[in-house]
RNA sequence: GCAUCCUUAGCUCAGUUGGCUAGAGCAUUCGAUUCACAUUCGAAAGGUCGAAGGUUCGAAUCCUUCAGGAUGCACCA
């Protein structure tokens, strides 16, 4: 036993390289060599070599796929964290693990994305380059966005399988998605009609419900003189085809009017006969209870007019501008046209008074242009018409049973099959679903899925090839991204073939992903998954936080407060990046991040390292057999206790608590005193206390590394390979102590 | 309008079925050390656990009401 010889020779068991303090960037580079060399991250490798067996317990988890929009920010570096966690703590426990990794084309938002760009350089737009060399150029970008990922992704440390790398726009996934439409198009459960849809007049497209951004606005809210009625309004701009005011049937104020009942009124353009229809639609409480309707551009509106089968007139065009049933005032800009429109009445003695009010503005998610509702043609999915599973897995969802799309979401995660985390996520859920309507799955942009339907005069054809013959025409419009998203845990394992990794990787073992998108994504997961097989798509949702500011603002470009995880991985480690991003973040809790948290674990990293140093100094004569003093088997007891109560937290996704349980034990404990006192046992003559301290400092050494290893992959890998004996070359696959 | 979350030390947060004197990190102050540590170690100071009620032998924890903050959904003529 020796400790550090004061002449400054050193021991002859430590490698030169410990005498340094550890540089993090170079350590990880040669370690993610070491790792990709192993090909431990695919389960194949892992049994041919022995390391888990062919018939051990699956894990799987698929990477929920970056969009190839550019790079990678903080919160996808949370993500990864937490996933390489619950990935390493799998595989070291020998099970076999796959971690399926990917991209997602994204559709409008990689299309805006290159539009933009188009726009502010070279003046262009997407129209006049055509739809063959405008993809062109999407492809070309969505490529290089692509390999900065697949860097990225790497080079934070998570352990996925690269060989089995998927993107949602490939030719597999493509043959995926036109099975999994025509699978749900044969059933009646996809279906093209005539619908009011939320348009967005700058993005040139229809966007679902969940793509709506509300933003709170003051707006001007007009009380016009309709005939007899006193009508309340915020848009006056779509009132020119208003030939029906609608009251509450129970409305005292409107009782002499009868529902049909025939008016003659003078109005914008002239006089015009309006008639008065009775519908509970109309809220009493609201203005003064009297409204015209809109069909064409309200949903509320089109509903009503369905109802009363009334005829109904496009108002405003595809640009957001008036169109000639708007007489003098047809091609004006909406914000132009209100205000004449308005003065016109004022002119006329219809405006009874103005008032403010505060309302939600629907604006596009990708745009931010004011959503106009308007009457289109598009393709849907219903939630609510009943069909019946051929075959089900799902307990709850007979076979050959009469139930709904909507229902199949509630019933897999009422009965348990499903598990949100945080538990609280899946009230959110339920409640989202309540509020569904059908689902608009057709766009009208060029980058994504191309509807798998063709046209020939009147006859349709959907499939997933071409149909043969001549004169078909294929539908123009692309599929939404979550479609292709919503088979992501099967499309990527090999459906619609029948796969051996199908067969045993699925469902997925757990989803991880923010809750931000519960909706877009995990839903429509459920929904697929169940239709097309008969099965749920995953046993747990693990929903993390949003990465948030020191100050606990969002992050954005405008707002200048972003942190890079890349630069923060070339400053401080990838382990320094990854601690501060798990500590203290639960389970669907936002996480407040600064430069210094970061820093922080930096420290750790480099405490480590000397840990090891000086275990290493003085331990050259660690017997595995020397018996443990009474005092250092009540320590190595406390070590087992932290690896039980980590292994606990992991299992439960509190992998704040576990980190912070073993990163605690491992400084003050084991380094602040246990070390510590190591070093008076060493100078004393009792052998057999020193022989007790160097098997129990090794053997803590190596047990606190396993603990760690998901958490901090570099640091413990590169101690480990440096470490005399070790039982596993690669401590990636060292066996996870139980 | 409906729902969810948050409010504990200056800051960031733990405290999971109610139970030993309410904890940690950072920051602050004081001291030690350069003997694994581009340091580290020790110590101190700092809290009426958002407010008020209630249940209980016992409440940061459970219940009720209220206040402030955040978020989701719905409404939004």
């Amino acid at each position: 036993m020796t400790l550090m010889p004061k002449d400054g020779s050193k021991p002859s068991n430590i490698p030169e390289v410990f005498l340094k303090p550890y540089n993090a960037v170079d350590e990880e580079l040669s370690i993610l060599a070491l790792w990709e060399k192993s090909g431990y991250a695919n389960p194949d490798v892992c049994i041919q070599k022995g390391i888990s067996s062919s018939t051990a317990e699956p894990f799987s988890i698929v990477l929920p796929p970056p969009n190839v929009t550019g790079t990678l920010h903080i919160g996808h570096a949370a993500m990864l964290a937490v996933e390489d966690i619950l990935v390493r703590h799998a595989r070291m426990q020998g099970k076999r693990t796959l971690w399926l990794p990917g991209t997602d084309h994204a559709a409008i938002a990689t299309q805006s994305k290159v539009e933009k760009e188009m726009q502010k350089k070279e003046g262009l737009s997407r129209h006049d380059l055509g739809r063959e060399k405008f993809l062109e150029r999407v492809v070309k970008f969505a490529q290089e966005s692509h390999d900065t990922i697949v860097g990225q992704v790497t080079r934070i440390g998570s352990s996925v399988d690269w060989s089995r790398e998927a993107f949602t726009l490939d030719e597999a996934r493509t043959k995926a998605v036109r099975t999994a439409f025509k699978n749900m198009y044969d059933a009646g459960l996809i279906y093209r009609g005539h619908r009011i849809v939320n348009w967005d007049p700058k993005g040139q497209t229809t966007i679902s419900d969940d793509e709506i951004v509300y933003e709170e606005r003051k707006e001007k809210f007009y009380y016009l003189k309709y005939g007899p009625f006193v009508i309340g309004t915020a848009r006056p701009e779509t009132k020119f085809g208003d030939k029906y005011v609608v009251v509450h049937p129970d409305d005292a104020r409107y009782a002499d009017y009868a529902h049909g009942q025939e008016i003659t009124l003078e109005w914008i353009n002239g006089p015009i006969t309006a008639t008065v229809l009775k519908d509970a639609a109309a809220n009493p409480e609201f203005g003064t209870g009297a409204m015209t309707i809109t069909p064409w551009h309200d949903a509320t509106d089109f509903d009503i007019a369905e109802r009363h089968d009334l005829k109904y007139e496009q108002v405003i065009d595809w640009y957001g501008k008036l169109l000639p049933i708007a007489g003098e005032f047809a091609n004006m800009k909406i914000a132009e046209a209100r205000e004449k429109i308005i003065e016109k009445l004022q002119a006329k003695g219809l405006v009874d008074r103005v008032e403010e009010y505060v309302h939600n503005v629907a604006t596009a998610e990708r745009t931010g242009a004011v959503v106009e509702p308007q009457i289109k043609l598009q393709w849907f999915i219903d939630v609510d018409k009943p069909f019946a599973l051929p075959h089900s897995q799902i307990k709850g969802m007979l076979p050959n049973t009469e139930t709904t799309l909507k229902r199949l979401m509630k019933t897999v995660v009422e009965t348990g099959q499903v598990t949100i985390v945080p538990d609280r996520f899946a009230k959110t859920y339920y409640n989202w679903i309540d509020n569904l309507r059908d689902w608009c799955i057709s766009r009208q942009i060029w980058y994504g899925h191309r509807i798998p339907v063709w046209y020939r005069e009147n006859e349709v054809y959907c499939g997933i090839e071409a149909p043969e013959g001549a004169g078909w025409e294929q539908d123009t419009d692309t599929l939404d991204t979550w479609f292709s998203s919503g088979l992501w845990t099967f499309s990527t394992l090999g459906w619609p073939d029948q796969t051996q990794d199908l067969e045993t990787y699925h469902p997925t073992t757990v989803l991880e992903t923010g809750y931000d998108i519960l909706f877009f994504w995990v839903a429509r997961m459920v929904l697929m998954t169940g239709f097309t097989m008969g099965a749920v798509p995953f046993k747990y949702v693990y929903l993390h936080g949003l990465v948030r500011d020191a100050q606990g603002r969002k992050m954005s470009k405008s707002l200048g407060n972003t942190i890079d995880p890349l630069e923060m991985i070339e400053k401080y480690g990838a382990d320094a990046t990854r601690m501060s991003l798990i500590v203290g973040a639960q389970p669907g809790n936002d996480i407040k991040l600064s430069e210094d948290r970061i820093r922080g674990y930096k420290h750790f990293a480099n405490k480590l390292w000397n840990i090891a140093r000086f275990v290493l100094e003085n331990t050259e004569s660690y017997d595995p057999q020397a018996p443990y003093t009474a005092h250092d088997a009540k320590i190595a007891a406390e070590a087992q206790e932290v690896v039980r109560t980590a292994h606990t937290h992991i299992t439960t996704f509190r992998l704040d608590l576990a980190a912070d349980a073993a990163y605690h034990f491992v400084w003050d404990r084991f380094a602040s005193e246990v070390l510590e006192e190591s070093k008076t046992i060493f100078r004393s003559e009792d052998m057999e206390a020193k022989r007790s301290r160097a098997r129990l400092l090794y053997e803590t050494l190596t047990l606190m590394l396993r603990v760690l290893h998901p958490f901090v992959p570099f640091v413990t890998e590169a101690i480990w390979q440096r470490l005399p004996r070790k039982e596993s070359d690669v401590l990636m696959v060292a066996k996870w102590p139980q």
